[in-house]
DNA sequence: GACATATAATAAGCATGCTCATAATATGTT
DNA sequence: AACATATTATGAGCATGCTTATTATATGTC
């Protein structure tokens, strides 16, 4: 039968798993820095586009307004960001980034380079760019079909 | 700088989207069959090694005994599989698989087959192995890094 | 201007992962 | 037999993802 759905082989299975491990790896090492996994990414994807709102960010994140909401509130309570009302539209909050969060952000990402670099031991530089365009492809066949439905 | 922190090409972030972009199409797919899918994964890795107890399973699944207790309450509570003491251990339950989650487990496969199969779409066989080397060497990179630390 | 519809954000509540603490039982040592 | 330690499972509580419903405000149409 086909390996396709061993579940110790199963790629669905093995992806999600992987993606826990870095995920845990990576919580373990940055917890005293004070911001988990998914409050980094937010912070990461909003430095440089800042005055956002949050529907755009989410939309950036492809997260949940719902999700991403809570994610600004924690961040917002804790002095990672803060959030400034919007001159043209009552509804809406513009986000900025905190200076506290600069240097944070910064280990933050020797965290991550860290991560990458052991999940990544042994996988030569042209095998990396190929599993990145398989990833990417992905990626890009789960949207369109999204899309389609 | 390098690509590595680019939060668009980061590896770390896309394996998360990616797995989690392949949740969702499942689960959506795999709602009307009354079990999400990490309940699935408990009951796949259950199949064929039955008699299994809590904490063996949990291992397999490298979950916490916590985490697969409570998927093991809500099973058992919908009829997917039951809980027998174990003659030689009092403070443990063997597990079993109901008559009715074996056709379900069939159905389940089948989305699980077209999961794969749209999310592989255009990556050819030869990716296809690349790509699950590359996922086991990562797997197998950060069980190490675990064992050590 | 009034009404219908769309959009931004929040509230409530579920599933899934985790940690820390606890209860019950096994096991190993003395 | 008694005691210390390990193992099996559970309880409580947190973070993160989701969905559905609600509130407030914009926007487009009559």
């Amino acid at each position: 039968m086909s390996s396709t759905l061993d579940p110790d082989v199963n790629v669905g299975f093995l992806i999600h798993d992987v993606s826990r491990m870095m995920r845990a790896w990576f919580d373990e090492r940055a917890q005293e820095l004070g911001l988990t996994r998914a409050q980094w990414r937010v912070l990461v994807h909003l430095a440089g586009r800042e005055g956002l709102n949050q529907s755009s960010l989410a939309e950036i994140l492809e997260l949940d307004t719902v999700t991403l909401g809570r994610h600004i509130d924690r961040l917002e309570r804790d002095g990672w960001l803060e959030r400034r009302s919007d001159p043209t539209d009552r509804r809406a909050w513009c986000l900025y980034l905190t200076p506290a969060s600069r240097p944070t952000l910064k280990k933050m990402e020797a965290v991550a380079f860290d991560t990458i670099t052991v999940a990544m031991r042994d996988v030569d530089e042209e095998e990396r760019a190929r599993f990145m365009n398989t990833l990417l492809q992905i990626k890009s066949n789960l949207t369109a079909v999204e899309v389609e439905a």
